[in-house]
DNA sequence: TCTGACCCTGTAGTAAACTACAGGGCAGGA
DNA sequence: TCCTGCCCTGTAGTTTACTACAGGGTCAGA
């Protein structure tokens, strides 16, 4: 009985399209708050946590670790405190997401540039991707 | 002497811009022949090692999973055999690069404009954020 | 009332890709 | 000769992000 408010942690985990076991691990890892109980103990979402699930899954999807994210998530989440350090962070974020955009799009253009030069129909001896591989081009380092 | 034939592990690595662990876990992983050893059992490397770590390296930079590595190497070392699949593995990396490039520049865009427009104490609710990249996106599904 | 799906905690296992010893052997220069 | 630095095997630990039980309680429909 009570409120009958909000959803099982089964419902949002379906909404949001991960396991249950996974929902739990977020919320021990920080990620989701957690919810209110039920008497009996059972976990009862508010609508927002399906929409904080769904944030994660996307971020997660664009190579942002859980810690990043987590970080991601304090954007929101700290409405009174002071706005330098929120401000701070935001910037941080979005620099780290422009070298983002730019290592990859460094890998779409060679990746892209190699699937056009290989016909595919050829032995693989013609195929230029396994060369360019291959090559030496630079020194070591990188991500 | 002229020991002319090969390298130690440690110039192998260090020419590959990897730790001496590593080439050795590469090797037990099968993406690395073993090499001839010398007679007090060291390895001795030729150079096609060096060519074939820098190979791994590239194309680890360019996202590939050691499984997919392996793959590519396999395929390498069969000169007739079809590019296709060496293509298709590279188109797909490709595509995913291509989507990924995409949403972080949504996610660009959003915090870039919370950041010139949350000058910080407006309610957490005003900061859209979560609700822009919730909605970002899709149904459940991969990594 | 019963049954089966669902929820709880807590612990442990998995996969990928390393990384770090421990305990010993060799090599080459002072 | 000795010392230092590199090499060997084998095992175990690390990080990230889950995923899988075990053992038990709860809820809603037939």
């Amino acid at each position: 009985m009570t409120a009958t408010q909000g959803f099982t942690i089964g419902q949002v985990a379906r909404q949001a399209g991960i396991g249950v076991e996974t929902v739990r691990y977020y919320e021990r890892e920080g990620l989701l708050p957690p919810p209110p109980r039920s008497a009996s103990g059972y976990r009862h979402y508010p609508a927002d946590s399906v929409r904080r699930l769904a944030f994660i899954r996307h971020a997660k999807a664009l190579g942002f670790s859980l810690a990043d994210i987590r970080e991601l998530l304090t954007l929101r989440a700290e409405p009174g405190a002071s706005s330098v350090p929120v401000r701070q962070l935001a910037q941080a974020r979005l620099t780290e997401i422009r070298e983002k955009i730019a290592a990859l799009e460094k890998m779409q253009q060679i990746l892209g540039h190699l699937v056009d030069e290989c016909p595919g129909h050829v032995p693989t001896a013609e195929c230029p991707i396994l060369d360019a591989l291959a090559e030496t081009g630079d020194r070591p380092d990188n991500t």
